[in-house]
DNA sequence: CAGACGGGTTGACGTGGATCAACGGACCCT
DNA sequence: AGGGTCCGTTGATCCACGTCAACCCGTCTG
């Protein structure tokens, strides 16, 4: 099987433990027992590492396993026929990879890897079994599900409610927090994905993300070069993505 | 408790019994043994009956149950401060409600019924427990969230790619699936919600959604009468859908 | 070092859908 | 039956964003 395969060649015997992991609180363990994560390091042995643009799983592979982002990061997209691409999501550190592929048991995404990354693999059935078992663990899985549910509803939002600048102020608040959790700078940091990934994410063109990325700039509420992004005013980018309220 | 004393009022002793519900085999039961759907009867044991614009939840109530649809349809909405309304999901019966609810044991949307509605109430901490007994029920559970992120997904595209005209035809044969799945016409409904719901939902302007109607009509795609929609040519209809490929 | 290539910026222009506004029919209430 | 309210339709106008196109820069390659 082409995945199995794939997987051999990949996985380097990496002995990690989520007991050792400095993700653990953000991660699939939170609010584990050191006794239960003991169970959970047997489950989680193996470890993938994928280069830039290498995909961790593409529409229609079989689904074993969900994975979670140890390092690095990835975006997931759907690719119609016509290879039109609509980016559903951007994962970094400790987050979940692969939900989607449970209710067919195949994946209906691409995961793609938007810098060398590695990523933790999490085989589906072993989790079942133990989350049978270990209540906290259980309970914690489904928060992780419903998490992404509620995140694709603000999208949902962000997407049929919010005109170009609100959409792009939104996504920089959201990368912002979403490093300030991982402990980095929560005002300077580096975009891992193009224009025009940005764009596909936020529904936009690239060059209305480069448009709006400009007069962010000229306003002085960021500062841009390239992919390093510099936030300037965080409370002007918050009043962008709730002034279409205002109006 | 505000929640707990709306639902003393309104549930109904009602006897019910996954294993005698003629949903059985679309709902959380699917490919459960008899001795399994026999335990899920207890858990399953209050129904709720709303009216019309009532709420079966809304955003910041606690999360206690998910909710089955027995009977009727409803939506689910983000709203915003300022009042803007997100459409995030039409559900009928069957369909599985709440499951926002569970990361932050907070409802994260509001529900609301459509038309008079009857909802199963699915305790959410014996529906964990059960499941810890009872693999194919854990199983189920899983596929069903799982479905929703990726039904979450399609509707991201949707919003994210396609054009009016595309969002409308999508939005058309998605019902006109579901119908059938539930044993009715696929050619012939009724819409539960207004303009401005679907609107909401698609991420356009009741006027856009009404002429995208009457243009579907000229072309003789279907014929629009109110709320009742007869679909004359689902080809046409898919191909609307996935002409933007062949731009 | 030239040349190609991918990513980003910026300008000029076109258009799909939003906005504003008027109206008509269906359904509600008393 | 009458009057109000909600919902849907349609027309006229506007504008945010898409489209097309030129150009810049950094990097890779032979």
């Amino acid at each position: 099987m082409a995945s199995t395969a794939r997987l051999t060649v990949l996985s380097e015997g990496l002995k990690t433990a989520c007991s050792q992991c400095n993700l653990q609180e953000l991660c699939l363990p939170i609010g584990l027992s050191n006794n239960d994560l003991a169970q959970l390091d047997e489950l989680v042995s193996v470890r993938k590492r994928l280069k830039r643009h290498q995909h961790l799983y593409r529409t229609g592979d079989p689904f074993e396993a969900i994975y979670a982002v140890r390092a690095g990061s990835f975006k997931t997209s759907i690719v119609q026929e016509d290879g039109r691409e609509q980016v559903t999501g951007f994962q970094m550190t400790s987050e979940i990879l692969g939900l989607d592929g449970i209710s067919a048991e195949t994946h209906t995404c691409d995961a793609e890897a938007l810098e060398d990354s590695e990523v933790c693999v999490i085989p589906f059935a072993k989790l079942e079994e133990l989350s049978r078992q270990v209540e906290p663990l259980q309970h914690q899985f489904h928060k992780v599900m419903s998490r992404e549910i509620v995140r694709d509803h603000s999208v949902m939002m962000l997407l049929g409610s919010m005109r170009a600048e609100e959409r792009l102020a939104a996504f920089l608040l959201n990368l912002s927090q979403r490093f300030t959790a991982r402990g980095f700078s929560h005002t300077e940091f580096h975009l891992r994905m193009t224009r025009e990934e940005i764009g596909s994410y936020l529904g936009l063109k690239l060059e209305t993300v480069s448009r709006a990325f400009s007069r962010f700039q000229e306003r002085g509420l960021i500062s841009v070069q390239q992919k390093h992004i510099h936030i300037l005013d965080i409370d002007g980018l918050h009043a962008i993505v709730s002034q279409h309220t205002a109006l």
